[in-house]
DNA sequence: AAGAAAAATCTCTTATAATGAGATTTTATA
DNA sequence: TATAAAATCTCATTATAAGAGATTTTTCTT
């Protein structure tokens, strides 16, 4: 039944039955089962025309999990306040061990270059994000996602082999903070320090500014306020 | 196992496995079981002291079933210039058959008096909202609603017998908006209006001011452009 | 880092509950 | 109101979840 669920995407957010039935090869009374008890318990409904969509659960869910979530609440003010001392966009990213997700973002840049809207995956090969929270990976934990994104670590100038992404990785632990030009959105400075529970990495704050008003003074600044207020959340959130 | 998925709630977004067995009368191995597959598919997440709550597919679906909307994307250009025209939340509210939940929302106000969240649950028997909806109805489906909240619908003073609530719905119907004075919010006046998608109300917009800017004639302005904008956002979304 | 306690998973039999073919009812459409 | 399409029902069959208890893995303590 869950399969039923994961068909839902980006790229596909509307279904018929009989497409279901097509691509998961259920008979129509058990594909139809599926379809009643997701439509009773508010994960999907039917709209005009006899498609399925996801449902009004999924949002009810979502607003559950924001509210419930010690991480937003605490980095919330923080957000608030880096945006208004700069023009900038500023994100809390959770890690969930294969794939990272923005679960809260403020902006006060007049045009931003993106949005990073809650719910929007983030990149885990690249970007500053994904090499602040890598960063602070035991090395066990850490090897697998090396050769897994290989490619794209390469593709950034992290180094050719393992060894080599391993050392740049050290130094931004030593540092507390990544930065990044443009490697998730063309044009964008990323600058993002990692969110620990209990000495391990669990999301990273990020402030992405534009490339103009980038003078290299203004993002040291900058670094030093997001290191301090991700440690700052760490300690808030730390045990509850 | 949706059952599982249902326990978390605002007032108890943590379980633990024996609360869950507890609870459900499931055996040790099934509620594991369950909790393996609802952990797999993201729905579920463990947090450090052996708790779930929501993982990161409900935060992924969200926003799956935000940017697949055509109702929210419809709505954002509305909601923004209403916003920008007078300090005041904007929101548009979906009604589900059952209950109503805030799917955009937009603020402009400085001390928005509450604060109208994505997700955020509104009540069926009261505000100006509820009655937008209720008064475009077919009788059929709006008697068993007029019943089920009568209570509510005597408190805000919309009469008595189920008669005298059908005539004000008919009024309403015949403005084609309305407005409620701190039934939801004590202190705020709601004006709404209803979207309808094939002549059948789907949605609401809805405008919420403070109780002090209410001169008679702005309320009057704005009732106007509330109505206008509901009928512009129903004719966008018809039939995609 | 080793041992104890707790948590999670495994094994295998039993019995429950899901499946599908086809018929039937309900809902939508003209 | 008739016709087509969509959704649900019936019931025999079979697969597959459930549970008791043992076992493994993880976590916590010292």
């Amino acid at each position: 039944m869950l399969a039923v669920l994961d068909l839902f995407s980006e790229s596909r957010p509307l279904w018929t039955p009989d497409e279901l039935m097509r691509e998961l090869g259920y008979t129509r009374p058990t594909l139809y089962r599926y379809l009643k008890s997701l439509k009773e318990s508010g994960l999907l409904m039917s709209t005009r025309g006899g498609r399925f969509t996801l449902g009004p659960r999924v949002v009810e869910m979502d607003y559950l999990s924001r509210r419930a979530d010690p991480l937003v609440a605490a980095a919330a003010p923080h957000l608030a306040r880096l945006t208004a001392a700069h023009p900038c966009t500023a994100l809390i990213v959770r890690w969930y061990g294969d794939k990272m997700l923005c679960v809260a973002s403020e902006s006060s840049a007049p045009n931003p270059v993106s949005s990073y809207p809650r719910g929007r995956p983030m990149p885990m090969g690249r970007g500053a994000i994904a090499r602040s929270i890598m960063a602070f990976l035991p090395k066990q934990r850490l090897m697998p996602l090396i050769l897994r994104y290989a490619d794209d670590l390469r593709g950034v100038g992290l180094g050719q082999r393992p060894e080599d992404v391993v050392r740049v990785l050290k130094q931004i632990k030593r540092a507390g903070v990544a930065v990044a030009f443009g490697e998730v959105t063309p044009g964008a400075i990323g600058i993002a320090a990692p969110i620990l529970d209990a000495g391990y990495p669990v999301a990273s704050l990020c402030l992405t500014i534009g490339g103009q008003q980038a003078k290299g003074e203004l993002i040291d600044r900058i670094t030093e306020e997001v290191r301090i207020a991700a440690r700052t959340i760490s300690a808030e959130i730390f045990d509850q």
